[in-house]
DNA sequence: CAAAAAATTAATCATTTGATTAAATCTTTT
DNA sequence: AAAAGATTTAATCAAATGATTAATTTTTTG
């Protein structure tokens, strides 16, 4: 087999090369369905493009798969790290900034974490080793001060509330819409409510004794 | 195909039936790849029986499924309903019993939230509308003594953010143990002094302006 | 006990699925 | 413009998978 030429791959503002056709339409399919339930010619017909240029390009599914994982993955925890390091902030300003920063991504990602937390349940030994989330919850300036405010308590419980918080309605999305009889607008609405709502919540929890 | 005789299940305590057992390797298998990931093969391995008794006691892979989501829906959703619908308890109370109920049947179970939310996100039409969470989260006592403490708020903020702290942990348990170096022991003892904290927290939310 | 019914088994089917191949088309280089 | 190289396509493969069948064994019933 001959490898395509990557070096070729001049992208043209206008129409997109067909590897990244196929990696798009994997993110769009993988996501919706999860790893397990994907066929390779959901992807190839999501793309709009033939069968055997999936393997031409990305060899096989579980190869396409990993990148399409490793991208969610630094979406998902990538996202908040620089926040959550920054030695000039407040431990209120990173929660507000925090905050708003995840929950505006989450808003138009709100699948990302059932999904890449199902798929690191599915495969733990592959996926959870390569999570870059134990730089923040073990040294990040954020928990250093968590620390210096209650230092009784195991920082690891505010950090976990504070991401509950955030990530949890995203996670129960289906279940809360259905059960409340929320419209999609009605519950982005909330999100955008929590914003504000979650620095100080987080404020009183950790007052709370 | 003539079905099995269900009359016939005298069920004598030593030794379960032939349909107990595939029901029960069922949950094991469904419960830790996922419906799109298990094998009918694998259910049949697991109970140490023929592929071919799973049809005939259960006709297709789906119905079997259905039972095992529809029993594991009922524990994850079942199990807080007495609580928060009791007329005669404060809703302080209230948050101390159903925090410790809840966090002492997820301790057992850790996979259920993961399991039962990613089914319902892979299939919203056919689980969602079969939660009864609808009625907790409208009408039950709780949700009207949170209404009586903060009638300036959507009570749902409140609900959610009392589910998030239980349940979020479960959730993200993979990723947090390996971030945070911990070993099970370790997470289910931070899960235990969750039962005390989450009770304060959830007090302190409710104060929060 | 013998006939009938139920439960179990091994073998097999029809589809689906990830992947490959060889030929065809398009693009770049010489 | 010919040759070489890259990309795309249709066809096909082998393995996996959910389900069924027909025969066999076990249990229940009259």
């Amino acid at each position: 087999m001959v490898l395509p030429n990557m070096a070729k791959k001049k992208v043209v503002a206008a129409d997109k090369t067909t590897e990244e056709k196929i990696k798009e339409a994997a993110r769009t399919v993988f996501m919706k369905k999860g790893y397990a339930a994907t066929r390779t010619r959901d992807i190839a017909e999501e793309a709009g493009l033939n069968l055997a240029l999936l393997n031409y390009y990305f060899r096989s599914k579980e190869k396409l798969f990993e990148i399409v994982m490793m991208e969610k993955m630094q979406k998902l925890f990538g996202i908040i790290a620089p926040i959550l390091n920054d030695n000039t902030t407040t431990l209120e300003k990173k929660a507000e900034l925090a905050a708003d920063t995840y929950i505006h991504m989450l808003s138009e990602n709100p699948d990302l974490p059932i999904f890449v937390l199902s798929e690191i349940r599915n495969n733990p030994e592959r996926f959870a080793s390569k999570v870059q989330a134990g730089k923040l919850i073990q040294d990040s300036h954020f928990v250093k001060q968590i620390k210096e405010k209650r230092p009784d308590m195991n920082p690891l419980h505010f950090m976990t509330s504070f991401l509950a918080l955030i990530v949890f309605p995203f996670i129960a999305k289906p279940v809360l819409q259905d059960a409340a009889n929320l419209s999609p607008k009605a519950f982005n609405a909330m999100m955008e409510e929590r914003k504000a709502l979650i620095p100080l919540w987080f404020k009183a929890l950790m007052k709370a004794k």
